[in-house]
Formats: structure tokens, C-alpha cells, sequence
DNA sequence: CGGTACTTTGACCAAATTCAATCACTGTGG
DNA sequence: CCACAGTGATTGAATTTGGTCAAAGTACCG
């Protein structure tokens, strides 16, 4: 998690592991990377969508605001993911939530890379379809399905044995996330705690216990044909 | 609103508004124009994403479902837009609202078209920020400023005079859309009603008496730097 | 005219928010 | 090294919002 500096051809095995193809080349494309400190913004909502943006390390946060402050998030963005996709300008707002490296590569330079391009679409389709469990989420779920939700995200997909979360985000992010109260959240990790689904001694390290039991909480939408 | 058919390429006024690029010539690629019957279906979770869609005439409404039946809905797309971007299955379903003409085009056809790819490539890009705006929505508004957003949506963004406004959808449909139920949905169309912001005497046509009191209660996201 | 489907309204209830207090951990200065 | 702010998390009590259940009301259709 922190082998300082990488060049994103080089990049870990666990950001390839997320999207095997980004970038093909470095050399063959304008991109940089840049270190950028916690709080610290990648974009904010109304700047022009000029690049698109990888997190090499670290991880960063897209959100978006009311005017009297209320907060959305709409997606947290681990390494090897790319965002800040827009037609023209950005409604949305990137910072980091830790100290992170992310790589900006030039959005009409990816257009223009035969390697690139569909890489892109192809991550653009998946930010769609995060952005539609995210839906279904937000309008849908019980406050304990939401949370249930984000800790199986977190968790992986395929797991039915116990794992151990580490949480890149606080509780606020959390209820940010899930259009939530930090004390709501609250209330659920401890409900979940309390039957034994979960188990944590500090907020940020959590021991999911009952993978399928939290899964089927989850209420996973379905795929299949009716 | 009930030309019969139309080739798309004729399409009328409204829809060519919408959209004024797609698609660009009928002639050069595999398209077909059908026709659905309401609540026919156009396509169904876990289907492969073969083709892209576009509204010729009439209302799609695009939604995902839980296994339970609780059901969220994604989209509600009319004449001119595009819909069912998909990387490998489609995640939702899409169905008719009302009898309805849908043009299909192969995906790969569609890609493969200079002058088609980059418009659907705009159209997926709008998708997402329009799920941004859902995500919002949903996560943060209260139930009054879910229906305000709703109807200024409908109305259009740049009214400032009262419009009148045929609704496409069922108040269920306003209700899975929102993340609210029929109830709520009827009591804040009521309380608008009452307080002189809209008026109606039957559930589907409304007029829209102060759109700009109605769209500060909507409460658009900002999208300037802050 | 009667039936069905959809909407509205009302009364009550439950879930989540709000407000407030306490707790736990971190870092700072005496 | 320890006391003490300061921050974030947890817990509790009261309140609010929206949901549930039930009863009318309204429009449409045979």
C-alpha cells in the first residue's frame, strides 16, 4: 500500500488485478502523475472534463453538493479505477481521502489511442452500471441493507469465508455515501455486530464474520431473466 | 405524439430536438425500427447487451428489481434518446410505458460507424451524469423536492412561465422512480397544489403555475466552482 | 350501471433523523 | 509522563418524515 512512487506500467499487482488493461503504454501517450495530499481536490463541479484520471495509489472520492451543503457521494475510487468522466464539464467534484497518486492522461489523447479508447468506454459502462446499483440503493434499501451493501463492495464479490476490512472511508463518508446519517451507520454497524454478522474493536477495521449472511442482506439485485 | 411510423431519419420536430444527430443516415448501418405494446418488454435483466435502443416515439421506462419486487426505476426515456448501454448484460430492464416505437441498432455496428459511435459515446456520457443527478435524488432530497425535481425535469430547464405538462408516467411509476410510494408522491403533489405552485384536476396533467419557486424547491446540485 | 384501476386522503406506525451526551483515540503542551 | 483538548464514533431520547393500512373518491370501460 505504499511503495511510494509508480510509474503505472509498473503499477501492483493489485491495481493491474482491477483493470488489467490501464494504461496500455505509458510512453506512448501525454499523461501524468501527481501526487495530491488528503483533502486535497483532483476537480471540482463546473471545471472542464479535460482528462481522464486513474488513482495509481491511495484513494480518492467523487461527490457532488447542494447548495446548502448537503453532500452525495457517488463514487470511491480505489487503485486501478479510472474517473472523472464528463461530456464537457464536470458536475461533480474529486479530492483525495488520502495522500494519493493519480495519473491524468489527456482525454482527447486517450480518444485518439486505439489501445486506450475502448479501455475507457469500457470503464465508462462500468461507472454506469456502479452508478445504477447505486440507485437501487439510495431509493430502495433499509438503512441495514445499505450498509450491508457497501461492506460486501468492500469485501469482494466471491467471498463466503471471513474477511478483514479495512476501510478507506470514515463514517460520514459512509453515510455520504449511502444517503445516510454517520449515527444511523453507526447504528447499523453495531446491530450488525451485536448478531454476530461483524466484529470491530476500532472504527476503520472491520472482521466481516457471516459473508452470506451479510450478502443475502445485502439483497443483491437480480440479473437473471423473470 | 401519434404520427404512426416514422423513419427515424423523418423523425418529428420534438424528437430531432432532443437529439439531432442519431442516427445520422438509416441507410448505412443494420438498423430496425419496432413496435412494442405497453408494458411489452425491450429487453430483460441478464440479456446480452447486443443492441443499442432509441425511442422513436412514445415512453421507455428502464428499471431494476430486487428480488423481493421492490423495484427502482433508472430511467424514463422519451422520443430522441437513446437507451441500454451495456458492457456485457444488461443490469435492467427495459419496458414500454405506452405503445411505442423503439429503434435498434447492432452495437457493433454502431461502434464500427464514424459518425455514429462518438453520438452514442455523448448519449452515454449525459446517461451517467443523468444517474448522478438520480443518485442525488435519491441519497439527499426529501420527498417535496424529489417531486419538484421530477416535474422541473418534465417541464424542461429553461421555463420561467407556467407550462403545462402531460405526465408520461403513473404516479407508481413517479413513486419507483423516486424512491418514495404512491402516497407520498400524491401528498406532495397535493401540498404543492394547495400552496398555488402547480395546479390539476386529473393525476396526468399538470400545470406548472411557478416553475421558478418550484425549481428552488428542486434544489439543483451546483455545478460552479466553489 | 357496475366494476376495475388508479388516485387521494386520513389515521396510525416505524424507520431514520435530530439533538445531546458520552466514549475512545490522538496529539500537544506542561 | 500525564492531563487535556480535539476529533470522530457510539449510544440514548425525542422528534420528524415517510411508510403502511384502510377508506373514499374519480375516471374509464364494458
Amino acid at each position: 500500500m505504499d511503495s511510494s512512487f509508480l510509474l503505472l506500467p509498473d503499477a501492483p499487482a493489485y491495481a493491474r488485478s482491477r483493470n488489467p488493461q490501464f494504461p496500455a503504454n505509458a510512453a506512448d501517450v501525454s499523461m501524468h502523475l501527481r501526487r495530491y495530499g488528503a483533502r486535497q481536490r483532483i476537480f471540482t463541479a463546473g471545471d472542464a472534463a479535460r482528462a481522464i484520471h486513474e488513482v495509481a495509489q491511495g484513494c480518492v472520492l467523487v461527490s457532488r453538493h447542494l447548495r446548502d451543503g448537503r453532500r452525495q457521494i457517488i463514487d470511491i475510487v480505489g487503485p486501478g479505477r479510472l474517473f472523472g468522466f464528463a461530456l464537457n464539464h464536470h458536475s461533480c467534484t474529486a479530492e483525495a481521502i488520502v495522500a494519493s497518486m493519480v495519473c491524468s492522461l489527456d482525454r482527447d489523447t486517450a480518444q485518439a489511442s486505439p489501445a486506450i479508447a475502448p479501455r475507457v468506454h469500457a470503464a465508462i459502462l462500468r461507472e454506469l452500471d456502479h452508478m445504477r446499483d447505486l440507485a437501487v440503493i439510495l431509493g430502495r434499501k433499509s438503512a441495514l441493507e445499505r450498509v450491508a451493501t457497501l461492506l460486501m463492495a468492500l469485501a469482494g464479490e466471491e467471498t463466503h469465508r471471513p474477511v478483514h476490512l479495512l476501510l478507506p472511508i470514515s463514517r460520514t463518508e459512509m453515510a455520504d455515501y449511502l444517503g445516510l446519517t454517520i449515527e444511523t451507520v453507526s447504528r447499523s454497524l453495531s446491530r450488525m455486530k451485536q448478531t454476530g454478522l461483524i466484529s470491530f474493536r476500532d472504527a476503520e477495521s472491520i472482521q466481516v464474520l457471516n459473508p452470506d449472511e451479510l450478502r443475502s442482506i445485502a439483497q443483491e439485485a437480480l440479473e437473471d431473466a423473470a
